[in-house]
DNA sequence: CCTACCGATCGGTAGG
DNA sequence: CCTACCGATCGGTAGG
């Protein structure tokens, strides 16, 4: 009986992830993520399969982490308002809380190959899809303006994604204070 | 008398952003790069010094064209919602017409090295101090509503710079109508 | 979990 | 601008 799914397995995925944000993929060695878990690389094969492994199991976390909060917001009875507010702040605090592994998604997929590459796409078209109603319906319901509606849902997306690039908590801004400032300029705008 | 410098060069570092775009700079091999091009690796190096020399030519070329826009438009006599403006029409702009290597600004220059590393991350300090000096003035003077303004700053900038990713001219939505549409998003909000 | 090592590929140079 | 090649480093395996 094998046992190798040990808890080091998690501490070389988690590290993975920061090295990967920091250095990206493909200039991320296994060497420099042995060095940063503290065995040789070599080491490393008796939790892990292989270097693309890592990267798919870090990928498909955080897609599947997005896509199961947005299918329990579609399903709540709140306004449109509501449920864009809901989505905005699931991106902001996945990405305070997790931000190795949100930067992996955002920015390390295209490393995935075959299959996996195929896999991740459409997970992703199916999470915009799905934004993008939400947003199509607010509009019919007279919540919101009668703005594009592929415009608005990447500018929505693209205003949260940096979260992870410049912010650290406890330097003047709480994240609930960056929660409010981000939704009063994306429902509200910058201009009185 | 050495006449190096021939159109060939623009041609590898034109073609080198758009791989860098792609796959990355680590992920983008000179043999890569040579493919595309039409010559050997080897031959490339009759037109340029190095990789890492390509990869902070296309990144200076960038944060220097940012720079350079954004003081004329501190220059000028426009109220600061103008200012905004014509700062958030340059971001769509650069990106509708050069995003290879706007993306290689945004994502790459992580791989640049030493002093290089240390002058880019100068000129993005000194860009966004700007863009935010504008921002509270803006504020200052009543235009603008009493948000962060490092979380405005942040916001907006993020806001801009997927345009690149995901935006194709000629498919429904026009480059002015993109330009309309993130404006009046960012300036006005999208609840009604 | 380590040592020792594999074939492949990397950025770059020599020489023409 | 190419052929031929360099030392270094890559992801991964064998064997213990």
């Amino acid at each position: 009986m094998k046992k190798v799914k040990t808890n080091k397995r998690q501490l070389i995925l988690d590290e993975a992830a920061k090295l990967f944000k920091e250095r990206g993929f493909a200039g991320t060695s296994m060497r420099d993520l042995g060095a940063q878990v503290g065995m040789e690389a070599a080491s490393m094969y008796n939790h892990i399969n292989s270097k693309d492994e890592i990267l798919e199991t870090i990928c498909f976390y955080v897609s599947n982490t997005y896509i199961s909060h947005l299918t329990e917001i579609e399903n709540t009875a709140d306004s449109y308002v509501d449920k864009i507010k809901a989505l905005i702040r699931l991106h902001i605090r996945l990405m305070v809380e997790d931000g190795a592994a949100v930067s992996v998604g955002n920015n390390d997929w295209k490393y995935l190959t075959g299959n996996k590459l195929a896999e991740f796409k459409e997970a992703r078209k199916r999470y915009e899809r799905g934004f993008a109603t939400l947003i199509e319906e607010g509009i019919a319901a007279g919540e919101f303006q009668p703005v594009n509606v592929s415009v608005a849902l990447f500018t929505i997306l693209s205003a949260v994604r940096w979260v992870e690039l410049w912010y650290r908590p406890g330097r003047g801004v709480s994240p609930e204070e960056l929660e409010e400032n981000i939704m009063t300029i994306l429902l509200n705008g910058l201009a009185r």
